[in-house]
RNA sequence: GCCGAGAUGGCGAAAUUGGUAGACGCGCGAGACUCAAAAUCUCGUUUCCUUCGGGAAGUGUGGGUUCGAUUCCCACUCUCGGCACCA
């Protein structure tokens, strides 16, 4: 098994967006120098940061730095912060995160030759009367790196490692540099330049749906554990609960069915019924006991509980809605304020007991006062939850926990196809690690992939491949060998080998770095290879690999980071997820679906063949049964693969599920062959095109250009129509243009834009190998702006002038149109006038007559 | 139930720092070419009214802000996708 639940918080917080805070040095401050550098550098890439100027920050006090920081730099720091802390203010920072009672939690930080001492300065001696607490500092902050250099005038390398050491810091020493002075550029620091642009690269951009899957799948909730003492027993039975606050309105107790207390508590007067409902509810399917959801069931096991707050006695039920595999196993029950909780003692005729005022609905999860609950009445929820917490670990009768829904991974799987184990059992079975030397393991050859009759893998029945010999090296791996070849001091012995395979997912879960370094021969992937190609910029998938690869993917990536295999915390930068294509098909009045084979059109209209009974068109999935699946080698065929291509992204928005329909793709065969005989039916001149279609087609180039940036196909080949239809009025088509459309053209229509590229330059092998066409931004300014003109917002006429026009000429020629002066006259005769006038440049003049 | 996305002509859709709603395509209608058809080209095509100048309404529903809302705010309806006895 893979331990990824050790992951689930890291996996969850890494879906959320950081926010940077830039701490200055002496005498430093925001505005100016690498911080500010760094601060706009991040801006642009959309992560918000900070970079605050301390209060006489050339003649510091460390009593006016806390206030200031407390005061405003404290409330933005988050699980997901990371704070770059430069010279004095990574000195302060050391020093206030060493104070007793500062709680904070935050994900980096990053000291940029931070002070270590007074360095001999005068000036912030202040800062530095004792030793720091070490200790606490690691522990407010997930990763710290230090940044410094080896001719620092002030720090010693010896005082930078000796932080680094206490704090289990990354150190990245440049031997060459001196201090990083503020005032530098950012560009002088290429090692934190780095470090900001791999900070930037781990951020996600994916769409907001995939990350609420897996924040919903790793389903962190946080409460209590609590001990309940069992009735004339020294059993306690532990439950955990996201509503301590409830505790007083506990009435019942519920185990799951295979809970290991059950035997134990069962009086012997239930002992039969409880044995009869657990062997029920073990021959029931993973299916039955999600479809009986609703209808609960539970038998009393005869003992009971005290609860630790009131010393009330509760009964022990067992009951399969609750599953041994989340939190303990075991729940308290609040019948009042949990639906099925109610559901269930209404059944069984268990107390219900209301302990939150003031709710619209019961079951809500915030909001309320709490009540019948002794000393915790009168509080907020919150509040209670807080002041229960407290009472149990003074008690020592629970405390608080997180949980999660994420399980552990199980990696093995019996089956040939997939990457054998590297792993060997001596003949203890103790387990050893193939040493690297024998890697990779390479699946051994088999005619027989059929899994055995005892559920073992198919390798286990190859046994000149399981059972090998060898020696345990030094690292305590395995070298396998003949006994003439184990070193002297080694003892050759037996070992078997797992014979389990991985999972699918296992090569699924790293082959994007295997990609960046294909050719290497000595490792997966090479560091080197890594920091120059990753993280993968771009993923395109779809939706249904949300939880399942790109969770696992993600923590592979977060183990390879840990053991400094690579250098970004999240492997995929921007995921965007591609629509499914639907069909049509047709339904029954009565709900049933019909084959497409089988229907007619009538009058526009849809009917059975066979019953003449009307059908209604629909949007639904491809599938075999609804004959409604379109084989794309048949559209190939018909069509070719350019014109399939360009209607999948003709259709409509990239990430959009859309409804395939034939005829709609016959109109885009139409357009390419309409751009086929524009180029082969018409002579390619040298003639210089208008200064109309030479605007337009430098408009061309920057609406594709852009418009593929963002994943628009649908809207660059409009606009590609609309050239093709402007230049098809030519009698020539002048080459220069031609030759720009033809590019644009050719990520489209590949194949088309090669032969039609012949034409342009027969000398060229490819097109491919030409640049991309370039667009200059002065001639898409036009000379004159057309007006639209409004009266009480609405369109009464419009006027073109010249674009550089003053408001008082637009508004002038605005009231000579003769509808327009004909609203303003009919408003002035009933009693109004002019009260306003709308002039946004370019665009609109708007009269506002009342 | 919870989470996420969406709703615009006959159809696929376009337009968002609030500024002429419907670009582009499909379909449909008319015309040109043709003996004829196909292909191609041209024109028209949100709805209703019209004295043919125009006028009114209109982006799921109901409110709000604004000179002006597909776009912003509040409430709701429906559709699609995912998860679901998680305490």
């Amino acid at each position: 098994m893979f331990k990824i639940t050790d992951y689930a918080e890291r996996l969850l917080q890494d879906l959320e967006t950081p926010n940077v805070i830039i701490l200055h040095g002496l005498g430093g401050n925001g505005e100016s120098g690498w911080g500010a550098d760094m601060q706009k550098y991040f801006t642009e890439n959309s992560i918000q940061s900070i970079a605050p100027t301390f209060p006489n920050s050339s003649n510091p006090e460390y009593s006016e730095w806390k206030q200031f920081f407390e005061e405003n730099i404290l409330e933005r720091i988050t699980p997901q912060t990371i704070i770059f802390a430069h010279s004095l203010g990574g000195g302060f920072l050391q020093k206030y995160l060493s104070e007793e009672n500062v709680k904070v939690k935050f994900s980096e930080l990053v000291f940029v030759a931070p002070t270590i001492g007074d360095c001999g300065i005068a000036e912030i001696s202040n800062f530095f009367t004792k030793e720091f607490n070490y200790q606490k500092i690691a522990a407010s902050v997930e990763n710290i790196f230090i940044y410094a250099g080896g001719n620092d005038p002030y720090i010693t390398t010896e005082e930078f490692t000796f932080l680094a050491e206490k704090l289990s810091a990354q150190l990245i020493l440049n031997e060459n540099q001196e201090h990083f002075w503020g005032d530098w550029k950012l560009e002088q620091l290429p090692e934190l330049k780095e470090k900001c642009t791999k900070t930037i690269a781990s951020v996600l951009d994916w769409p907001e749906k995939i990350k609420a899957m897996q924040r919903n799948w790793i389903g962190k909730s946080t409460g209590a554990e609590i001990d309940f003492q069992v009735e004339n027993s020294d059993e306690k039975i532990r439950v955990y609960t996201t509503r301590p606050d409830t505790l007083f309105g506990a009435t019942y107790f519920v185990l799951s069915p295979e809970h290991p207390l059950v035997e134990k508590i069962t009086t012997p007067e239930q002992n039969n019924e409880i044995a009869q409902y657990k062997v029920t509810c073990a021959q029931k399917s993973e299916l039955e006991r999600t479809e009986l959801n609703k209808n609960k069931t539970g038998v009393f096991t005869g003992s009971y509980v005290i609860n630790p707050v009131n010393n009330k006695k509760i009964p022990i039920w067992i009951a399969d809605y609750v599953m041994m595999g989340y939190g303990t196993g075991a729940i308290m029950s609040v019948p009042a304020h949990d639906e099925r909780d109610k559901e269930f003692a209404e059944k069984y005729n268990l107390e219900i007991l209301e302990v939150i005022d003031g709710l619209e609905n019961p079951f809500q999860k915030t909001g309320g006062i709490v009540k019948n609950s002794d000393f915790l009445n009168g509080l907020s929820v919150e509040e209670a939850i807080e002041k229960m917490i407290t009472f149990l670990e003074e008690k020592k009768l629970g405390e608080k926990t997180i949980n999660y829904k994420l399980r552990d991974w199980i990696f093995t799987r019996q089956r040939y196809w997939g990457e054998p184990i590297p792993l060997v059992f001596d003949e203890n079975g103790k387990s050893f690690a193939l040493d690297n030397s024998q890697l990779p393991l390479i699946l051994p050859e088999s005619a027989n992939y059929e899994p055995s009759e005892t559920g073992e893998s198919p390798l286990s029945k190859i046994t000149e491949w399981v059972h090998v010999s060898g020696y345990i090296t030094d690292e305590n791996t395995v070298i396998i060998c003949k006994e003439s070849e184990v070193p002297e001091n080694k003892h050759f012995q037996n070992f078997t080998r797992e014979t389990s395979t991985m999972p699918n997912w296992a090569g699924s879960s790293w082959y994007w770095l295997r990609y960046m370094d294909s050719k290497n021969s000595d490792e997966a992937w090479s560091h080197n290879a890594e920091k120059q190609w990753g993280p993968v910029d771009l993923y395109v998938g779809g939706a249904e690999h949300a939880v399942l690869h790109l969770l696992y993917a993600r923590f592979w990536h977060k183990a390879f980071y840990d053991l400094g295999l690579v250098s970004t915390k999240e492997p995929f930068k921007k995921l965007v997820n591609q629509g499914l294509i639907l069909s049509y098909a047709y339904q029954r009045k009565s709900g049933g679906l019909v084959p497409s084979d089988e229907i007619e059109e009538k009058d526009g209209k849809f009917v059975e063949i066979s019953t003449q009974e009307p059908v209604e068109k629909i949007v639904a999935k491809m599938s075999k049964s609804l004959k409604n699946v379109v084989n794309p080698d048949d559209i190939v065929e018909a069509y070719g693969a350019d014109t399939l291509r360009m209607y999948e992204m003709f259709m409509g928005p990239f990430e959009q599920s859309k409804a395939w329909d034939t005829t709609a793709l016959e109109g885009m065969n139409r357009f390419l062959m309409k751009i086929w005989r524009l180029f082969s039916e018409k002579e390619i001149s040298e003639h210089c095109p208008s200064k109309e279609l030479i605007k337009l087609t430098h408009q061309t180039v920057k609406k594709v250009s852009e418009d593929i940036d963002n994943f628009k196909f649908n809207t660059a080949i409009s606009q590609m129509m609309i050239w093709v239809n402007a230049f098809q009025k030519l009698d020539t088509i002048p080459k220069i243009s031609g030759g720009k459309f033809v590019r644009l053209l050719s990520p489209f229509a590949p194949h088309l834009a090669e032969e039609l590229w012949q034409k342009f330059a027969p000398e060229d092998e490819t097109i491919s190998f030409r640049s991309w066409p370039s667009y200059k931004e002065e001639l898409l300014v036009e000379d004159e702006a057309t007006y639209a003109v409004q009266v009480n917002g609405k369109l009464r006429g419009d006027f073109t002038i010249a674009k550089d026009a003053s408001k008082e000429e637009c508004i002038a020629q605005a009231k000579q149109l003769e509808r327009v002066a004909k609203f303003i006259a009919e408003a002035e005769n009933s009693g109004g006038q002019i009260r306003k006038e709308i002039f946004v440049p370019g665009k609109i003049v708007g009269f506002v007559v009342k």
